[in-house]
DNA sequence: CGAGTATTTGATGCAGTTCAACGCTCGTGG
DNA sequence: CCACGAGCGTTGAACTGCATCAAATACTCG
C-alpha cells in the first residue's frame, strides 16, 4: 500500500522544509506510485532516458559512473529523501547510473509532468533547482577532497559526511548507522585502491575514531575524525523534499 | 555602453538555445547592468552572500575552492555564457569563489528578482535548472577523471574538454584558442603537482598532440588526444543562455 | 562441503610528489 | 638604461604515498 504524502515519514524530519497543505496535495497528485526493489537492482542507467523520476523513501543506494577503462567512480550515496533522475528529466540522459544497495522503496513521478510543475508550482520548481544546486555544491566538495586531500583525510572526510547525513535523517541508534556498503564502494568513491582503503580504515579504527564492521558504522570521536579530515562539522541546512 | 540583449553577441552562436521575443524582453528587464573588471578581480567569494548574479559576456575566469590546508581546487573554468552565482542565489552562500583571469564583462542581475523569474517565467526557471543540472553533470565527470584516470589521461581529458568548449563558442582561430591560464591552474584543476603537470604536458607536446605556450592552446590531433584521454568526443549539446 | 564474496595483511614497485636550481620575460625604480 | 626581483615555465634528482600483486582468513549460501 502506497504511503500518502500527508503521512510521509520523511516529511516529519526536521531536516526537511515544511510543506503547505497545497504542496502536500500537489505532491500527492504528482506522485504516480511507489516502487519497491531488491538489493542490486538498477534504478537508472547511465546514458539512458527514463520516463520516471524518483524520490528515495527508504533504503540505501549508489550513484556511479563507469569509465571506458572499466573503472568505476561512485558519485554519491543515495539516502532517503534523495531525488533521483533530475538529469534524465532536464537533459534527456543520465550521466550516471543509480543502483539500490539495500532493498528500497521509491516514490515514482512522471517525467512528462515536470513541465507542469515548473508552470504551475513555482515554489516546487524552485525547490528542485535548490536540490540541483545542492548536489552541485556537494560534488564540488568531493572534487576538492579527491583532488587535494591525502588518503586518511579523504576517508575521514567521507565518514564525517556520511555520519552527518545519517544524523540528519535520524538514522543513528546510539551513534551507529546501518551502512551496508563494501569497502570497495568507499574506495571507488574516493579514488583509492581497495587495499589502501582497508589499511587506512584500520588506522582510524586503531585510533578509536571510528569503527565500521558488519554493515554498522560507528563514529566514536566525531571531533577527532573531523580533525583528521581537515574539515569542520557544519550542521546540514534544512532542505526541500520532493 | 551596455549591450542590449537583443544584440547579445552570445545569443547568435549556434551553441545557445533560441530566444523568443518575449524572452529577450524579459532578460532585458532582468538585466540590471553590465560590469567590466580587470584580470585577477574576485567576482564572488566562497562563503559570502551576494546580492548579484552574473552571466559572463566575455573574458575567462576560474571557479575554485580553498581548503583548510591551504591547497586550492579549481572547480571549473569560466567561459563566456556561463552563469555565475546560482548557489548564492538559491542556498545563501557560494561554495566556491569565482575570479576573473583576463579582463571580463559580465551581465548583472539582481538576486532579489530571482523569485519573480520562477513565478512569472517558468521557461527561464526551467533553463536555470537545466544549467544547474549541466554543471552537476560536468562535476561528476571531473570527479571520475580525478578519481580514476592517470595523469596523462586527466590532462588529455581536460584539454579535450577545453577545446570543445572553445569550439562551441567559436573561439578557435585556425585551431588555436587564447587560453591565458597558468600550468598551476591546470594542476589545481586535476589534483596534480605543478611539476608533474609540466612534464606530462611536455610529453603530449612531444607526441604532436597539442601545444600550449604563450597563452595559446593548439590542439593538433584531437582524435589522438581523446584516445590518450580514454574518452570519446561528443559534440556539446545546445544549451540555454541566461 | 565447495564456490563465491568480502576483509585483512604482507611484500614489492612505481606514478607522481617534493626539493632544488636555472632561464626567460617583464615591470619597476634607482 | 640597466639592475633587480617577481612570476612562470622547465628540467633533474630523490623520495614516498599509494597501487599492485599475492595469499590467507572468514562468511554465506546453495
Amino acid at each position: 500500500m502506497a504511503t500518502r504524502c500527508a503521512q510521509c515519514p520523511l516529511r516529519q524530519l526536521p531536516l526537511f522544509d515544511d510543506f503547505s497543505a497545497d504542496e502536500v496535495d500537489f505532491m500527492q497528485s504528482f506522485k504516480k506510485g511507489e516502487m519497491s526493489i531488491g538489493p542490486g537492482t538498477a534504478i537508472l542507467i547511465e546514458g539512458s532516458r527514463s520516463p520516471q523520476l524518483f524520490t528515495a523513501l527508504s533504503g540505501l543506494g549508489l550513484r556511479y559512473k563507469t569509465l571506458r577503462n572499466g573503472r568505476r567512480q561512485v558519485v554519491n550515496f543515495v539516502f532517503p529523501g534523495d531525488f533521483i533522475g533530475l538529469q534524465a528529466a532536464l537533459m534527456d540522459e543520465m550521466s550516471h547510473s543509480v543502483e539500490a544497495t539495500t532493498s528500497m522503496t521509491l516514490c515514482v513521478f512522471n517525467r512528462s509532468e515536470l513541465w507542469s510543475l515548473f508552470k504551475n508550482h513555482p515554489e516546487r520548481a524552485f525547490d528542485l533547482t535548490w536540490l540541483a544546486a545542492a548536489e552541485e555544491q556537494f560534488l564540488g566538495e568531493a572534487l576538492a577532497s579527491i583532488g587535494q586531500r591525502s588518503a586518511v583525510e579523504r576517508i575521514a572526510w567521507a565518514l564525517v559526511r556520511i555520519h552527518a547525513r545519517a544524523e540528519a535523517l535520524s538514522l543513528l541508534r546510539n551513534g551507529r548507522v546501518h551502512f551496508p556498503f563494501r569497502q570497495q564502494d568507499l574506495a571507488d568513491t574516493l579514488g583509492l585502491s581497495l587495499v589502501h582503503t582497508n589499511k587506512t580504515l584500520a588506522g582510524l579504527r586503531g585510533q578509536q575514531l571510528v569503527s565500521w564492521a558488519d554493515g554498522q558504522l560507528h563514529v566514536m570521536d566525531l571531533e577527532g575524525l573531523a580533525r583528521q579530515a581537515m574539515t569542520d562539522l557544519r550542521r546540514a541546512p534544512r532542505r526541500p523534499l520532493m
